[in-house]
DNA sequence: TAGGCCATCTGGTCCT
DNA sequence: AGGACCAGATGGCCTA
């Protein structure tokens, strides 16, 4: 999308000022034209103070602080669209190249979140294809493609109605998630590599198979499609549940093992006070998770198959 | 060309 | 009064 720089929209702004003068100025004279004996209802005039028209300082004065909101207003909103752009990077399947639009960041976040809560409160090997099932539940087909391609799915099999419910159709759950020996890894039978369906565009594919490669010990991210970017959302390793790895400054780990890290949040550490889960000291985000001391490969896969 | 997505402007409302 | 937030309007770009 072409827009202009940071500081220039002014530009574009100064020419809807110029028309918006004009139109004012077209009011203004609309007005004088009315201003004869009568009111606009036809009325005799009544006495008294008129309103008083703003001089030109004033109205040169609310000018500039229109100027002035509109530049607030385009960085609160560059500020949002910054936000939203760290959700992208956080959620499943992020690409620079294909950007999810602002809607499905957010239902795919909201369906990433409500799968990996699934997952913790039943505390055991989720389902792989109830999990995805639930991540691309009410998303577009294309944002629905562009998950199943990240997982090197028939996006078929996870067709949502339309009431947003994902349907299932197709071969057998792992039939559909797993690499089939003897095929390509990266096309499934019957899928050609161009195959997904329509809407998905070039994107690091991903084999079930290939998931087993631990994501940050892998040197060059670039192993599947040139397209591809480099990895941009949290990578994730399951030496227990869930665990997020981020760049972890030097001290983490330091004073002893945290089962959990917390976000900043203040009262999130009285919050899970009495929860299965520890929080740091230094109330971070959940890098590491174990729960119960388990530990669950596949959820490995499944996390590491979203964020190479 | 229609429709989706987006950035920006704008005026209203609420809050400090 | 002024800033933050919000929603509607508008126009540009892109894609099917």
């Amino acid at each position: 999308m072409l827009t202009l720089p940071f500081e220039e929209p002014h530009l574009m702004c100064e020419q809807r000022f110029d028309m918006r003068e004009a139109e004012d100025d077209i009011s203004h004279r609309e007005e004088d034209e009315r201003d004869g004996d009568q009111d606009d209802d036809g009325l005799p005039k009544k006495r008294g103070p008129r309103k008083k028209r703003p001089g030109k300082s004033e109205t040169d004065r609310s000018k500039v602080r229109r100027h002035e909101a509109n530049a607030r207003e385009r960085s609160r909103m560059h500020g949002l669209n910054d936000a939203l752009e760290s959700l992208r990077k956080v959620v499943p399947c992020y690409s620079k190249t294909q950007k999810l639009s602002k809607i499905e960041t957010l239902r795919l976040a909201k369906n990433y979140i409500w799968a990996l809560s699934e997952t913790l409160s039943a505390g055991k090997r989720p389902d792989l294809l109830a999990f995805v099932q639930t991540l691309c539940k009410g998303l577009s087909q294309p944002t629905t493609n562009l998950v199943a391609g990240c997982l090197q799915l028939n996006a078929r099999n996870f067709l949502t109605d339309h009431n947003g419910e994902v349907m299932f159709s197709g071969r057998a759950p792992y039939d559909a998630m797993y690499s089939y020996p003897g095929s390509d890894v990266n096309t499934p039978p019957g899928h050609s590599a161009g195959s997904l369906d329509s809407g998905a565009k070039p994107f690091r594919h991903y084999s079930y198979s290939g998931a087993y490669e631990p994501y940050y010990e892998n040197p060059s991210p670039e192993g599947g499609s040139p397209h591809f970017d480099g990895q941009m959302s949290p990578p994730m390793n399951f030496n227990g549940i869930f665990s997020l790895k981020h760049d972890d400054p030097p001290e983490y780990g330091k004073g002893g093992h945290y089962g959990m890290r917390y976000c900043g949040a203040p009262g999130r550490a009285a919050l899970a006070h009495n929860s299965m889960y520890r929080v740091s000291p230094e109330g971070r985000f959940p890098y590491d998770l174990h729960v119960r001391g388990q530990s669950f490969q596949a959820q490995g896969e499944v996390n590491g198959s979203f964020h190479n």
